[in-house]
DNA sequence: CCCTGATTCGC
DNA sequence: GCGAATCAGG
């Protein structure tokens, strides 16, 4: 894998925004290791992990348990764990019973309480959202989050990948991205569906 | 079972 | 440096 300058960006840029790291790989058409991998060696802000390794060591390594002539003070700054709200996860707080406002334009509301239906488990294996890459799919999907800010320099562009990162066609969409994010509206509606419905749909 | 992220360790 | 294998919690 070339991590080259635009990918890890990309990593980031995701990571940043809470998706999930098999999320990531999916988009960047690797694997969650590799995502979790680079991540760390990155030194990406961990994820609240469920999980706590410690105690067991399942094969070597199990020697070099410990240095006891060495213990830095632990000055650890209070941890600020924002729940920045995964897309792929736990949905925005979207109208999800409001009866839509039919009255306006929203099928923002409407898109947004449908794929808040779309709960796991239940809809999993239904192929709700088919959405590959450049997929065009007429909806519109919204999500309240602070905006983890997408770009800074030059005015905003879709950072959506186009082809596969590292080869030479790859490039990103460079459209208008919805405020806050860092897609533009088209691609911002397969970027934030649910499932893993997108592997099999993808590349 | 599915998901998740973290760590280890051979390459 | 990389990431599959593995671990481990939900």
């Amino acid at each position: 894998m070339e991590w080259s300058e635009e990918i890890i960006a990309q990593l980031k840029d995701l990571w940043a925004e809470g998706l999930s790291t098999a999320e990531i790989g999916r988009r960047l058409s690797i694997t969650k290791n590799a995502v979790v991998g680079k991540a760390h060696r990155l030194g990406l802000p961990p994820r609240p992990s469920p999980i706590r390794r410690n105690g067991s060591k399942p094969k070597a390594a199990a020697d070099k348990a410990e240095q006891p002539t060495l213990t830095p003070p632990a000055s650890e700054a209070p941890a600020s764990r924002i729940t920045a709200p995964a897309p792929s996860a736990a949905p925005a707080p979207v109208a999800a019973t409001a009866p839509a406002p039919v009255a306006g334009p929203s099928p923002v509301l409407a898109a947004a309480t449908e794929a808040s239906m779309v709960d796991d488990k239940t809809a999993r294996k239904e192929k709700a959202a088919p959405a590959a890459r450049p997929s065009t799919k007429p909806k519109t999907l919204l999500r309240s989050i602070s905006d983890p800010e997408p770009q800074k320099r030059r005015g905003p562009s879709c950072c959506w990948p186009i082809g596969d990162p590292g080869t030479p066609g790859f490039h990103f969409c460079g459209a208008t991205p919805i405020p806050g994010k860092p897609y533009c509206e088209e691609h911002a509606q397969i970027a934030y569906v649910r499932l893993r419905d997108r592997r099999d749909s993808m590349a």
